[in-house]
DNA sequence: TAAATTATAGTACATTTTACTATATCTTGG
DNA sequence: CCAAGATATAGTAAAATGTACTATAATTTA
């Protein structure tokens, strides 16, 4: 039997043995991002049951029936870090036949960004488990998380240079050096220091405070704050923000 | 019950009803882009019964039980083209609690480029309502495809300008006005063609063939092909494709 | 053989990037 | 209170790249 669901000839209600292809699991799985100043690292469990008991994975669950992925993604979301509305994207659907050893599950993988100081742990029966690990020295990973971090590393490094996202990462106000910082550990290279503050400066997005950081033994350096605003402006004007 | 699949500490065998959460249809749908030298189209067949009757559908098929995605993509384009081996790309995964009418299907949707001159219909139960659309003249489209028709332009937009895959659209020989005449359509813009032709023969990705456009009223030009291997030696050294 | 048409080469100017140097501003220790 | 140390910020000159043109070459058709 080929094409019998969207071939336009063919009715499906007559066929009643279209339910065994109903008969997938869907699950998410959500690569959550952080940067506490030195490190980006990345939010993992620790498997105690088995399979891959004692592996770290990725944080995911299967999809409820009525529920749409996004929202299945925002629910394991605020149950382990209690945040909502933090950034999200798609990044790719993994849908290999023996990728789970428990049944044919898709899982459609996310990645999203969040400041580290806002993450807050929730007592989720299995939160408790989470660990910010650095993406430097990742464990062996349960099922195809491996793979599924690697294409979200690569995601997140394409990403943040074509769009403001890096944003996210970095409290709300911070120093140009506190960005040049975090684009380097994210991108793993090394900006020319006065280049890198004229480049963004010259960007216009953003907003210059009266505030200094303070508390350290030398010049204090200016703080600034992202300006969201301004960039839906100029991106509607045609601008395109690249590093 | 939250968490049950994946939490780490639950075993998921001692739980009969797992059962409701494995009761997901998926399918593929690719969007299919070729150009003819003048138009760049998409391939989409009509359907000819409820629900959509006589709207414009994405080809696609539900995944098999025992089949994973990219292979159920490549039986769907076979079946549609007779084609194998063509530039395909994973697009996004749109999951919807009510998308499709007939009960809870996510698709997997992904984007594929092929020469028009290579396609050569088969006359598989569907394929025969296949037909060639100018991307600027599309009807109304069946179920939620003209959402991921607009995704998949515009990836591919994004992607033809980052990645020397437009050539999958041109013939294996082509002049350079050829690949302008491609750019231009596909970006919806005008190169100046000086410097269109300085700026990709100054990446060294085109080989000179020996032979010009013939049975043309004018000077003929130079015919040139893409050298897939040296785009691989020069992205290997850092070289980066940019247009 | 001239006209028409497109291919290809070249050039000059503007803009952006890159690699530096210089100066300013703050804290800390003597 | 001043010098030393450290980083912030400003500025500049050369190199590379992009942009807008102009000029010439090659071919077919009338």
């Amino acid at each position: 039997m080929q094409t019998l669901f969207t071939n336009p000839k063919v009715d499906p209600s007559q066929h009643p043995d279209l339910n065994q292809y109903f008969a997938f699991g869907i699950s998410v799985d959500c690569v959550v991002f952080g940067y506490d100043g030195v490190d980006v690292k990345v939010l993992l469990i620790k498997r105690g049951t088995e399979p891959f008991i004692d592996y770290q994975a990725i944080p995911g669950d299967l999809v409820h029936p009525k529920e749409d992925a996004v929202t299945a993604t925002q629910r394991v979301l605020k149950d382990l870090t209690g945040l909502q509305n933090i950034y999200l994207e798609q990044l790719q659907t993994f849908a290999g036949v023996d990728r789970h050893p428990l049944g044919r599950v898709a899982t459609i993988a996310y990645f999203s960004l969040l400041r580290i100081e806002d993450y807050n742990p929730k007592p989720s029966s299995w939160a408790t488990d989470a660990q910010w690990t650095p993406i430097q020295q990742l464990g062996e990973m349960a099922f195809d998380h491996k793979e599924i971090f690697d294409v979200a590393l690569e995601r997140l490094q394409r990403r943040v240079r074509h769009k403001p996202v890096g944003f996210e990462l970095l409290p709300t106000e911070f120093t140009l050096t506190d960005l040049q910082h975090l684009y380097e550990k994210l991108l793993n290279t090394h900006f020319d220091k006065a280049n890198f503050r004229k480049k963004i400066l010259a960007m216009g997005l953003l907003l210059p405070l009266e505030k200094m950081r303070k508390a350290v033994r030398y010049r204090p350096a200016r703080l600034y704050q992202f300006d969201p605003n301004r960039y839906e402006a100029l991106s509607n004007r045609g601008f395109h923000f690249e590093l």
